[in-house]
DNA sequence: AAATGTAACGAAAACGGTTTCGTGTTGATA
DNA sequence: TATCAACACGAAACCGTTTTCGTTACATTT
């Protein structure tokens, strides 16, 4: 085993100081040819590679990145990290990923354990928890104290900071379009709570949708699950009980689950009843028939989210301005509408 | 905006030295209870909460714990994450994510980053490029520099190391061993290339199978990919050409898309042809018919790897031993398969 | 010869903690 | 009254860097 070297080593090696070694390292002006060859010949032969979490405690910068999301299991937030990833790497910083599991209590564990100097920034999409709780001040004590935050996806207007979100209304909306324009009439909605953010823009966009399009709209179509896991019951009763054409849901699974639902009884699609989920993962794409979905643009979503968040920590500007970004969705139409 | 507050900030208000606020903060025997009531009332005040890179340079212990994998995007690795991360941080460790993209430089740069001080070891799965290159020098310079490793599911016999895996062999074997179970004859074999370990062990596992039932093994039955990306083209002329009732293949995507394929064709699944795949995400639950599916059980794989890992970062033992572990894969039997 | 300038390097502080080893004060003991 | 613990606290080293500010020694200028 061969422990790593320091400053100090090749300094007493080489009977210099310490800081002509640090000098020779950075290429100085103020050391001399000869010493500085001397110097990188030695730190070159035995690899050496400053420490960084000593230059992390001199700069106050750490180089990485925290990022606090309710599931790490979920093809949307997983295609978010990439694009963080891929961005804050290129720059190099690292990526420290935390699950709050859907937990107010861990999404708070989480960032006081990195807010004391781990990271220099957070990128974080709400738990569900906390929204329903609606009480943001651990990420008011963290901007509080200087820290860079960028919220994306699941959001709130409480907290000043950047956000990143795509035009969730508009998403729902273009949906909803799409089958109102293809002759459905008795469109249908399975969505989640509207205490998240995202739930609430979309069953806005789709009730806009029907209302500008002359449709009523029939509140028996609407289907809330309280949670986001599955319960597969309640899905297959609103489907007995509800007539419906078609129907947007705000997930892919659920999407999913309904078609084979509806397959199973015999139902063709979609023919007799056409789909449309959110977010463009694999279960879209090999669902058979492969599902049309509202694209949520997950990597582009975190590529901004890490750019802006590093913008932020690199300005050394007074005066702090926020802004949200909105992306747009596109609608990626697949065999569960008709082309 | 409130900055952090710190030991000697402490002291200055309080007119004692740093040394006795630390003591006090910690309830050191060595201060009177007046002084560390003091003390402590005023940090509980101003929030005081010690600085992770002061600790981490003087501890010469950074709790984080590095993951270099080859996809974030993907089911079974996330599945592993998510065990990793929820035994490291019931531990007071944090996770640093990095994604090698499947490119051998890209994992070399990732942990070359992570290893100077970041992390106090890594768990890791090869990329498949450092496979199919079969050089593993970066590792081999980590554990030199006496950082523990730990490999998963896609490892390498040319590092010292512990390891977890599953029984990749014996996974096939039980699969293929289903169907042969249930009247099957002609099974065929959807893989990617041999350099894969994983892919290699479950070809074996596949023959073992065939050659023990007294099935003859038929290459033309033998689909070999040349990369984890669907080559749906590749895919489409196999199931032309070859003969077969039944199909293993090495992942989900490839066997839902396959199925898709029969179903187009007018072939029932599992009546006409059966489908077993590996991986018990999303797509397999989802999928019509739903795919019986080896599980790999990437969770508990994690926390075993977290595991393995913290002890050996914890462990003052001099002398290293090293061991690998063999989790039993398990079939879960859904309607792709008869029952 | 004295004053000045410059090249090349080292000492030391700083980042924010932990920890070892004093040291001054008190009260009890011989 | 001199001695000695025990108590309560502070000074300083240390972790590995960076960086400012000397300080030499020598060459150049007047």
């Amino acid at each position: 085993m061969k422990p790593k070297i320091t400053l100090k080593d090749i300094a007493r090696e080489l009977e210099v100081s310490i800081s002509t070694v640090s000098k020779a390292l950075k290429n100085s002006e103020e050391i001399s040819r000869d010493t500085k060859e001397k110097i990188q010949a030695f730190a070159k032969l035995y690899n050496y590679r400053p420490n960084n979490i000593a230059i992390s405690l001199k700069n106050k910068r750490t180089k990485n990145i925290g990022v606090v999301i309710p599931d790490i299991v979920h093809h949307f937030f997983t295609t978010v990290i990439r694009g963080i990833e891929k961005y804050a790497n290129a720059r190099g910083y690292n990526v420290i990923v935390c699950s709050s599991d859907e937990s107010f209590d861990r999404e708070v564990i989480n960032m006081e354990m990195l807010a004391n100097g781990s990271i220099d920034g957070f990128i974080m999409s709400l738990s569900s928890e906390t929204q329903l709780k609606n009480d943001y001040n651990h990420l008011k004590e963290v901007t509080e104290q200087g820290i860079p935050v960028v919220l994306f996806d699941r959001i709130t207007h409480e907290v000043e900071c950047d956000k990143v979100i795509i035009d969730d209304q508009l998403g729902a909306y273009m949906a909803a379009k799409k089958m109102i324009d293809q002759g459905r009439k008795k469109i249908g909605l399975i969505t989640t709570a509207d205490y998240l953010s995202v739930s609430k823009e979309r069953t806005d966009g789709y009730r806009k949708a029907l209302v500008e399009h002359g449709l009523e709209i029939d509140e028996s179509r609407i289907l809330k699950l309280s949670s986001m896991d599955m319960d597969e019951e309640l899905i297959e009763n609103f489907f007995e009980s509800a007539d419906m054409d078609a129907v947007l849901c705000v997930n892919e699974i659920f999407a999913v689950f309904g078609m084979r639902l509806m397959q199973k009884k015999g139902l063709r699609i979609p023919e007799d009843m056409s789909f449309i989920g959110f977010t463009d993962g694999f279960l879209s794409q090999y669902a058979n028939p492969s599902l049309t979905v509202i694209a949520q643009h997950g990597q582009k979503m975190g590529e901004i989210s890490a750019q802006m968040l590093i913008e932020k920590v690199e300005s050394e500007a007074e005066v702090e301005t926020y802004q949200t970004k909105i992306l747009e969705p596109t609608l990626v139409v697949r065999d569960s509408t008709i082309n």
